[in-house]
DNA sequence: GCCGTTTTCGGCCCGACTGTTTTCAGTCG
C-alpha cells in the first residue's frame, strides 16, 4: 500500500554522535530541522533538560516548572519566536512562563541552548536519557548507575544486568536484573510505543472479552488512548463492577494475555496480543466511574493542574472523587462533568487535557466547540485500483455512501509514483470525463469529485501539466520522493507547489510515517502562512501510520488562519472508517467544525480557492 | 522556577504496587 520510493531514513536525535566524551565542556548539540516549529524545539529542549536535572536528583519542584513550560509552550497557538521578536515582555504573561523560563527561552531562540541544560549536557551524557525509557528504572537508579559503573547505555545496561551486577547496588536484586532485561527487549521492539489504531483495536477484543464481568455499558477506555494520541505506550481500562476480583481474574485468564505484571487488590497489568502492548485494568464501582475517569485519562501535566487547582479551593481529588477536607463523603465522583463543575470549570474534552491552556479556556466557558465526526460530509483522499487501491470508483463511492457522505474525491497517484501506476495527462483527461458521466448519471447517489494526488517534483513543480490539473475538482499534491532535501530546498519546493494555482491541498504536510521515519525538514510556519495566504488547505492525513499533521502543528497553522481537510488516504474502502482516527488529531490541535473544508456543504468546498 | 480571593515568601498532587524491606523507597500512572 505504502509506495515510497525514497529511502529509509533514521536520524538519530542528535547531530553529534552519543560516545562524544561529554566531559570536555560543554559540548554544541543541535537538533535536526524536521518539519517542527520553534514551540516544539523549546518544548523539546525543556523537557529533555527536565529529564536529565531528574537524574541529577534537583529540586523536585523547579522540575515541575520546566515541564509545565514546555506542555504551554508546546501548545501554545501562537509561536514563542513570533512574541520574542514583537514584545518579549508579554512571555511571562503565558500561564507557566516567568523570568527565568522567558530568559531561557531568548537563549534558545539565540544559540539553540541555554545555560543550564548545557550545564547538565557536562554532568551526565545524553544517551542517559534514553534509560529513562526502561520501565522499571527511575532517575534515581539511573543515577546510581551512573555514579557506580558509569553506565549510561541500554546496551552496557543490559550487559551489567547479564553479569548479575545490579544487585550489588542498595535496594536492587535479581528480580529487579530479569525486569530490566526484559524491559530491554520491549523497548528495542519498538521502543514501547504503539499505533492507535493497535490499541483502538485491543482494547476492542478486550471489551468483548470483559463484558461478561462488568456492568452494563461498564467498560471504559481511559488514557491516551481516549485522548487520541498518535502513538500509545499502554492502554488503560476501567470496568465498572462490584467484584474487582472477578474482573481480574477474567482478565489475566484472556488467551491474549500474556506475562502478568502486577496484579493487586483493584488493578492488573500485563502485556497482550502478539505485539505485546501493555493493558491495565482497574476494577472500580460505577459510584466513582467520574472520578477514576478523569484521573486515568491523564494527561499526568492536566491532572497535576486540577489537583492544584482543588487544593486551592480547600478541596483534594482522587481517583475516588473530589473531597472536601477531612470529610469523606465526596462532593463529586459519579460523572467527570460534576467535577469540573466543582473546581469551577466546564467539562474538557479529553483531547484538549494537556495543560496547554484549556484549563484557563474552560474556567472562562470559552473552550471551543471541537469538530465530531458526524460533522464530516465527504473524504478527499483516496485511491482506486486506477493506481495502487484495492477498490473500484463504485465500491470507494459506496463505501462512502453508507458512511453517509454527501461527496467524495477520488485521488489517485500521478505519473511520477510509477511503481503505483500513476496517471498521466491523458489518463486524468479521461478519467475527469468518466467522473463528469457518472455524476451525470447519479446512480451512485453521491457526488464524485474527479481528483488527483500529484507528486510535487523534486523542484516544486507539479507531475502534470496544468491542462489536466484544470480538468480536475480537487487536487492534493504531496512529497514523495527526494525526502532528505535540506530545509531551505524543502522550504522552496513546497511554496512552489503552493504557488500553482490548481492545487487545493498539500496532502500528509509533514511525511513523517510514525515509529518509523521522522518528519521532513523544513520551515513550517512559511509554509503554513503561504497556504494561509493562498487559501490552499492543509490536509490532516487518518491514516493512522501517518497521523500528519501532529496536534501542536495544527494549532500553530489554525492560529496563522489555515483551512484544513481531514482525509483517510484510503486505498481500499475499510480504510474509510480511519476518519475518526483523524478526526482524534483535528480534535488534539482545537478545530471546530468551521475550520475543516470537508465538514463544509459541498458549494463551500466548490468555491475554495476558485481558480 | 512559578505563583498568589490566605501569600511577593513559602508553599507547590495523589495513591497503588513491588521489591528488598524490618518500616519504606522507588517507580508508575
Amino acid at each position: 500500500m505504502k509506495t515510497q520510493p525514497e529511502a529509509h531514513r533514521e536520524r538519530a536525535i542528535y547531530s553529534e554522535p552519543a560516545t562524544r566524551d561529554h566531559q570536555k565542556g560543554a559540548p554544541q548539540y543541535t537538533f535536526r530541522a524536521d518539519a517542527m516549529t520553534t514551540n516544539q524545539r523549546i518544548a523539546q529542549l525543556l523537557t529533555e533538560t527536565a529529564d536529565l536535572m531528574e537524574i541529577a536528583q534537583e529540586d523536585g519542584f523547579r522540575i515541575r516548572s520546566y515541564r509545565n513550560a514546555a506542555a504551554a509552550i508546546e501548545g501554545h497557538p501562537q509561536q514563542m519566536a513570533d512574541i520574542a521578536a514583537s514584545d518579549p515582555g508579554k512571555l511571562t504573561a503565558i500561564k507557566g512562563i516567568g523570568k527565568g523560563i522567558a530568559f531561557v527561552i531568548g537563549e534558545i531562540l539565540e544559540r539553540g541552548s541555554f545555560e543550564r541544560r548545557d550545564e547538565m549536557l557536562t554532568r551526565y551524557p545524553p544517551t542517559a536519557l534514553e534509560l529513562l525509557k526502561i520501565q522499571g528504572l527511575g532517575p534515581k537508579s539511573i543515577a546510581l548507575l551512573w555514579e557506580h559503573y558509569r553506565v549510561s547505555t541500554v546496551d552496557q545496561l543490559e550487559a551489567l544486568c547479564r553479569e548479575g551486577k545490579l544487585r550489588d547496588l542498595p535496594r536492587m536484586g535479581q528480580k529487579l536484573e530479569e525486569k530490566v532485561l526484559r524491559s530491554i527487549e520491549t523497548y528495542r521492539r519498538g521502543a514501547g510505543r504503539f499505533l492507535l489504531s493497535h490499541a483502538d483495536a485491543v482494547a476492542q477484543d478486550l471489551r468483548d472479552w470483559l463484558a461478561e464481568v462488568a456492568t452494563p455499558g461498564g467498560i471504559h477506555v481511559a488514557g491516551s488512548l481516549r485522548r487520541n494520541k498518535d502513538t500509545v505506550g499502554d492502554l488503560d481500562l476501567l470496568v465498572e463492577s462490584e467484584d474487582a476480583a472477578t474482573v481480574l481474574e477474567r482478565f489475566t485468564a484472556s488467551p491474549e494475555v500474556g506475562e502478568v505484571l502486577a496484579k493487586g487488590a483493584n488493578k492488573a497489568s500485563a502485556l497482550v496480543g502478539r505485539q505485546q502492548i501493555q493493558v491495565d485494568v482497574r476494577a472500580l464501582p460505577s459510584s466513582s466511574l467520574g472520578a477514576a475517569l478523569q484521573y486515568f485519562s491523564g494527561s499526568k501535566e492536566h491532572n497535576v493542574s486540577l489537583r492544584t487547582r482543588a487544593v486551592n479551593r480547600k478541596l483534594s481529588l482522587n481517583e475516588y472523587g473530589l473531597f472536601r477536607e477531612g470529610e469523606q463523603t465526596p462532593v463529586a465522583a459519579a460523572t467527570e462533568e460534576e467535577i469540573y463543575q466543582a473546581l469551577g470549570l466546564a467539562w474538557i474534552p479529553p483531547e484538549l487535557r494537556e495543560n496547554s491552556g484549556e484549563i484557563e479556556s474552560a474556567e472562562q466557558n470559552a473552550l471551543p466547540k471541537l469538530v465530531e465526526l458526524s460533522d464530516i460530509r465527504g473524504d478527499l483522499h483516496m485511491h482506486t485500483t486506477e493506481s495502487d487501491g484495492r477498490g473500484s470508483l463504485e465500491e470507494m463511492a459506496l463505501a462512502a455512501k453508507e458512511r453517509g457522505y454527501q461527496y467524495i474525491a477520488i485521488t489517485d497517484h500521478s505519473k511520477a509514483l510509477a511503481m503505483a501506476n500513476g496517471l498521466d495527462e491523458a489518463r486524468v483527461l479521461a478519467f475527469a470525463r468518466l467522473v463528469e458521466s457518472v455524476n451525470r448519471e447519479g446512480h451512485l447517489g453521491i457526488r464524485i469529485l474527479a481528483g488527483i494526488e500529484c507528486d510535487i517534483l523534486r523542484d516544486g513543480t507539479m507531475d502534470l501539466d496544468n491542462e489536466a490539473l484544470g480538468a480536475l475538482d480537487f487536487v492534493v499534491a504531496s512529497v514523495h520522493s527526494y525526502m532528505n532535501q535540506e530545509s531551505a530546498e524543502m522550504t522552496q519546493r513546497l511554496l512552489r507547489a503552493i504557488d500553482n494555482r490548481y492545487v487545493k491541498a498539500i496532502g500528509h504536510p509533514t511525511g513523517r510515517i510514525l515509529l518509523h521515519r521522522d518528519a521532513y525538514a523544513y520551515q513550517f510556519e512559511e509554509v503554513a502562512a503561504a497556504c494561509a495566504r493562498q487559501q490552499v488547505a492543509m490536509e490532516i492525513n487518518a491514516s493512522p501510520e501517518r497521523l500528519d499533521l501532529h496536534a501542536s502543528l495544527i494549532r500553530s497553522a489554525k492560529g496563522k488562519g489555515v483551512r484544513f481537510v481531514v482525509n483517510t488516504d484510503a486505498h481500499h474502502p475499510r480504510h474509510l472508517a480511519n476518519m475518526k482516527f483523524g478526526i482524534g488529531m483535528a480534535r488534539r490541535g482545537w478545530l471546530e467544525a468551521g475550520d475543516i473544508l470537508n465538514a463544509q456543504p459541498y458549494e463551500t468546498l466548490r468555491t475554495f480557492r476558485a481558480s
